[in-house]
DNA sequence: GACTTTATTGAGTTAGCCTCATTACGATAC
DNA sequence: GTATCGTAATGAGGCTAACTCAATAAAGTC
């Protein structure tokens, strides 16, 4: 489909170094300006001649580097992605048990809705409802963003943290998921949002969900019950073994 | 804005009955349309011609009906939402207790998406994200859908199965933010869902979150546990006072 | 400085929402 | 039955915005 005399995206391999660096600082122009735009005011309601004319540029020009505008989201957003999963991953590497992990994610994805609220537009409102999500490799890159939830879990499992077993899936689900409506009217300018606040909470709510409190003590429950226990000389056949 | 010879919609009170009557027909018969059409394709890719051209009609005479596409969508909406909300309420007044009434309020929501995956993608990807939502009544209708978990909620915690000061926004957001990332690829004919597993194990997960498995017993644990401490003569003052 | 390759232009094309002046229809009055 | 009048329906066209392409300009090479 494309013209000859424009060059296909992925190829320029080694053999014309020079005009390629012409053509990437273009790109990287147009790709900056995109984001700009983008970011200010959605995907929708951003002209693509705004785009080029922040540039400098004749709206067709935008075009011969980037095939449609829904390409050109995608990369601003593949942009704004690496950079976020890197920082997560660092941070992550360090922590250790389920409950700083999980407070983590949770904390670094509020802060993601509050610093850069248009990014999360974008991506909620413009990108993952469209026809082309999945093939855009933007779910891949959702994917390694949200991959630490599985990671912590299957630690926890590990560990013996957790009973295994666990649906890593519903738990993203309703992590993601969750904190994606609870964030929804910081979007749109109404409250102002204590992130620490708000990752303490939501942390605590996925830990021990709605249990009734009188079902659980302090951390120690466990090995108070067990030294009971054995004083008395009980067998708790009912819980998985596991001695103080 | 609208002409004189194109009554507004909301008036027509009763002193011109006889051609009210035939204008009423032909709004049915346009939404009806545009309900078959919104529910396959979606918003987007529907076409206002091919609304038009289903009632046997031009496209012009859709829009002397309704002001714009959007507001046909919603008016579809609506529509559909009235007899949800009905039907969850009725349910919902005969359920007792939280367990029941969130296993209840998961599984309905839960085969939304399965029995009608063209409402929930309307709802998700076209009118949440959508600018005017807020202001569209779309949302007021929403609230009333989600109303019962509030209810519930706080009738658990009048009964004493909650602690007061639930964050019943959190949960909700929980509730619904995480069924709607859960079932998101049910909505694109990836696979099969099990309806009842699925609001199991998302209530369970709800009411004890991922709390270590060794913190909890069956329901007579709390018992057990006095019941030991009386024997070894333990004063658990760590928790609340609570004699079996 | 001629020649080739690549970048850029700007005048279209297309699609789809929406408008509006005009025409057709149907009910009521006579 | 015919005239009248209000409403419904028409269809041509406006408008916006993504996207195309043949023509032109610029850069690089010899």
């Amino acid at each position: 489909m494309k013209t000859s005399t424009r060059p296909a995206r992925a190829k320029i391999p080694d053999d014309v170094p020079q005009m390629s660096q012409r053509r990437q600082k273009r790109a990287g122009e147009i790709l900056a300006a995109a984001r700009e735009v983008f970011l200010e005011k959605g995907f929708e309601r951003t002209a693509v001649s705004e785009i080029a004319a922040r540039v400098g540029v004749v709206e067709g020009s935008v075009f011969s580097y980037y095939a449609t505008k829904r390409d050109l989201l995608h990369e601003v957003l593949r942009e704004l992605y690496e950079p976020l999963i890197e920082d997560v991953g660092g941070v992550y590497a360090r922590l250790r048990g389920l409950r700083a992990r999980l407070r983590f994610i949770i904390w670094r994805h509020v802060r993601v809705y509050v610093e850069t609220p248009g990014l999360a537009r974008l991506v909620l409102h413009e990108v993952r409802t469209g026809p082309e999500y999945a093939s855009s490799g933007l779910h891949a890159l959702h994917v390694r963003y949200t991959q630490y939830v599985r990671l912590a879990l299957e630690d926890a499992v590990k560990d013996g943290e957790l009973p295994a077993g666990v649906d890593v899936e519903m738990v993203r689900s309703m992590l993601y998921g969750g904190l994606e409506h609870l964030m929804w009217p910081v979007l749109h300018g109404k409250h102002r949002v204590d992130v620490d606040a708000v990752a303490d909470r939501y942390t605590e709510l996925m830990l021990q969900g709605l249990q009734p409190a009188r079902a659980r003590g302090r951390g120690d429950h466990e090995a108070r019950l067990a030294r009971l226990e054995a004083l008395v000389g009980a067998t708790a056949s009912w819980r998985r073994a596991r001695p103080a």
